[in-house]
DNA sequence: CTATAATCATGATCATCGTCATGATTGCTT
DNA sequence: AAGCAATCATGACGATGATCATGATTATAG
């Protein structure tokens, strides 16, 4: 019996254990990489190792630093929203790189509501509740950009523009024609806009 | 060592072959119930013998109905948005349903296309361009239930509209609040309405 | 009526994945 | 400076799932 080996690969970096700074950034890159990975391929299709290996480790590590795969979906979830851009920001700029096409073709670097919200329906009651919160900040937060109109419609308008949001660009990701996928882009930002003009606001 | 045998349940019915028709039967069953299954739980977590055992079948006979797995997801989403009720429907009474807690809390009954869009993204091209069809007719359905407005803006508001449809729906099933996730439903609807009133009509 | 072909059940195979056990290395504490 | 403890790599285990091989049974063609 011969046994060969063809290929081994180089040796990386043999530093077994790292100071406690370094986990702590290991820590991070694994949520970051995480985040990016599951939005872009879907909770279920990213694999520990999958994950560990994008951020440099191998899968052994991973369970120092999590007690499951849940509990890193759960983080990972609060871990993207927590960021949330308080202060004011200008609608329509938002609107515009929301509903377009570079959006829409960048999933792991994109809105993680529009990438993850309908997986989130199968993941553990954790999971659920780090995106409840993520949406109730979201819709303030769209909310407070929302020309004056009275706390009633704000809340409404709000609420509405961005389940179009949303949903636009979910069906814009699972449509196959350009075309097609742009104009509900396009006509979806044209409609959300139509109705933030002060005609339409009574 | 002392091997018990608690059930072995009933040897069920035995008939081995079938007759054309059932199995034309048996294929429609298998559609129905993984239509059902994927809109509950997701394609990649329904698996083929799943499927089949819910059709009544077991997992053997499945590849002389289909030729994968990733074949029946694609045969599946054209089996069930072929069902495209073309008529004239009452929108208000639509947007009634379609944003209420009974849909909401019952996707494997409920809109193909709020259950599985954002899936089909991980999906194979087959499956994205079944979908694709789908969707235009869908889009196409509810301009034709749109009042009178121009052709135009009879486009815009049904794109619109149906994004913030399906949009809504999918957040309302990710919130693990009853509270706000009854919010968002409602909110949404009653947004979609008010854009429906003549008087913002242009 | 006989032979062929089709349909489904049983069981096996191969790959993947989540998780755990072990061990090596080294940062930290005393 | 020395021992403790933590972090990560390697490897293995058990479960699950997609797919295929085989065989039994019977509808259907001739």
């Amino acid at each position: 019996m011969m046994i060969m080996i063809v290929s081994m690969g180089p040796v990386e970096k043999f530093e077994m254990k790292v100071s406690r700074e370094r986990m702590a950034e290991n820590r991070d890159r694994i949520l970051d990489v995480a985040s990016r990975l599951f939005r872009e391929k879907g909770f279920d299709a990213v694999s520990v190792s999958e994950v560990m290996k994008a951020a440099g480790l191998t899968h052994g590590g991973f369970y120092g630093h999590f007690g499951s795969k849940d509990d890193l979906v759960a983080e990972t979830i609060g871990h993207v929203l927590s960021r949330s851009d308080g202060g004011g920001l200008d609608l329509r700029a938002y609107l515009a790189d929301y509903l377009a096409p570079r959006h829409r073709d960048n999933p792991a670097a994109g809105c993680p509501t529009a990438g993850l919200a309908a997986d989130i329906r199968h993941q553990t009651p954790a999971a659920r509740a780090a995106m409840t919160a993520g949406l109730r900040s979201q819709i303030e937060c769209v909310a407070k950009a929302l020309p004056d109109i009275k706390a009633e419609d704000r809340r409404r308008a709000a609420i509405g523009s961005w389940a179009a949001m949303v949903g636009a660009v979910i069906l814009a990701r699972a449509i196959d024609d350009r075309a097609l996928s742009d104009e509900v882009l396009e006509q979806t930002r044209a409609w959300i806009e139509a109705t933030l003009d002060p005609a339409s606001a009574k």
